[in-house]
DNA sequence: GGGGTAATGGGAACTGTTCGCAACAACGTG
DNA sequence: CACGTTGTTGCGAACAGTTCCCATTACCCC
């Protein structure tokens, strides 16, 4: 390995979004970069101000209302989506993990669930109503493993 | 019929609510009343914003926060149950309405369903995470038929 | 009818997000 | 490497939806 080799791949995938930008008549802006490095950066789920904080610990000056107009700008360009997951803030992640969502209302913890999951339901809304479902965006809220687990417990107390 | 005969059993089981607002230390208040006598009438799925309007049609001086308020204290008592349809207001209605909800992303509509229609994601979350669905509380996005049909015509333009 | 207190009107505060605008900075051109 | 165009920024105000606070009101039990 040479000394040039990245660590990851991050670093080429957010030049290359900025390419797209160009392409689409925008700037490579050093917000605009350092915004995207942190969408590469691990984690998921981010708010946009959890995301203004971690812009912010390098250029200290980077507005959250900035922060909102590049994430939708980059929504638009199909880099990055947003989900809800409950009441509060929506996330932000990049649309290539493309996933939905389950998200316990006692504990606020949040399941990514492969697309597969919810063949059950579409098919059933597909045939009743000729519904088609898209669970990506809004999470199915309920209650998970642990948080079921504490309350059965508490309950046979 | 007599002339004291009821159009509908809503008055009586807005009695019937204001009875258990009273076991419970509170008082049957104006507002209150009038308030049950709208989530009673029909047409569900209505915004705080949208029930303070009707109540207010009757006693213009009810104030939106008491309509929050006293929402807030009938969902304590198990009598409304509100749910998020999308982006906007929450919507509220009768608890003794269960059902899911199916809304579409394009035209805003929103279909009731059963919750036996979830029975599917129900199994397959549990099997994959033991994670417990409840259906009822955020809507499930997706597009409408009546949107697909349309979507479709102009794709084939 | 009077007293205790739940509930109200009114408005401010709050969270999450969008908008308007003057100053700035990216980048194609010369 | 000036320079002008124009996309972008920082900033604060505005916005939507909801909750909170407080002095005043009105329910309801005696
Ligand atoms: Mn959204
Ligand atoms: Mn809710
Ligand atoms: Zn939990
Ligand atoms: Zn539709």
């Amino acid at each position: 390995m040479s000394v040039e080799s990245r660590q990851s791949s991050a670093p080429a995938r957010v030049d290359e979004v900025l390419a797209r930008v160009r392409e689409a008549g925008g700037r490579a802006t050093t917000s605009r970069r350092i915004l995207l490095e942190r969408l590469f950066a691990e984690g998921s789920h981010k708010t946009a101000e959890e995301l203004a904080h971690e812009v912010q610990r390098i250029a200290p000056d980077v507005h959250l209302s900035t922060i909102y107009r590049n994430l939708e700008e980059l929504e638009r360009l199909g880099v990055v989506t947003h989900a809800h997951l409950g009441h509060g803030p929506a996330t932000y992640h990049l649309a290539t993990e493309t996933h939905g969502h389950l998200s316990c209302e006692s504990c606020g913890a949040t399941l990514e669930a492969p697309l597969g999951l919810f063949d059950g339901l579409a098919e059933a809304a597909r045939a009743a109503f000729g519904f088609e479902i898209d669970p990506r965006h809004f999470a199915v809220l309920g209650h998970c493993a642990a948080c079921r687990a504490r309350e059965a417990g508490a309950e046979a107390d």
